[in-house]
DNA sequence: CCGTATCCTGTGGGATACTG
DNA sequence: CAGTATCCCACAGGATACGG
């Protein structure tokens, strides 16, 4: 991590954080990581987007690439035919990003398991939590 | 859940999906992926959590400390002291997590001043989108 | 000190119908 | 086909006040 670059005055776990918030607010929602690891491999249409992306409705699918074409992850090139054809696809800057969504692609089948035993286990029982807040 | 097993009917690609859109609905709100990451190093207190997690209110981070307990990703130990002392630190699959938030750290470092210019360029002057939707 | 309870708002996001 | 427009609800999340 950059603790190199010249912070001056400011500590870099705070730098670090306000990143971290900046990174979720953008991509922390709920398809613009769907997206884009839908896009890694190459640029699709509107419709093949929609019906990869399954359970996105037109309307967020359409905010959700606005929002990623303006900070540069996602290009979108409009090809002047009959019937319209539009296709995304990513930007040097999005494909950055890929190996991020993969590595959370991974821990999550690693350990959605695990995660919704334990949660399954505090909802019914609370078996084991004697000083329950 | 026998992952050992070949996917039967469900293409991996849907798995996958299936699975981010899970980890998002976890870690991707506003607070846990930056609670995990402030607790990488050791527990902390209430307290102190509250004061590193710069504009957290009181109320979403003992949420969020709730749902990350929940899932078994961060434990919760109670001090019969007076005063209280209660410390929360992060299990063994919490753990797991933290290479990733520090992976989106970051990324978010490397390129959030470019998203920003991108961004800026867009909402000024869109210079360079002829075919705007 | 460590929370919980209550109230209130903004907005993320789905359903549906219409346009170029 | 590729969106836009409108309506509407659920819920994340902040402020404040109170309990153990």
């Amino acid at each position: 991590m950059a603790e190199v670059t010249p912070g001056a005055g400011v500590p870099p776990r705070i730098r670090e954080r306000g990143a971290v918030r900046e990174v979720l607010d953008r991509v922390g929602d709920k398809w613009s990581m769907l997206v884009i690891g839908t896009l890694r491999a190459d640029p699709l249409r509107f419709g093949e987007l929609e019906q990869a992306t399954a359970g996105v409705s037109q309307r967020m699918l359409t905010l959700t690439l606005r929002r990623l074409i303006e900070d540069g992850l996602v290009t979108r090139t409009a090809f002047a035919e009959v019937p319209p054809r539009v296709e995304y696809g990513l930007t040097d800057l999005g494909r950055t990003l890929v190996p991020l969504v993969m590595a959370l692609a991974e821990w999550a089948m690693a350990h959605h398991e695990q995660i919704n035993a334990h949660r399954s286990r505090h909802r019914s029982g609370t078996a084991d939590a004697p000083s329950r807040p």
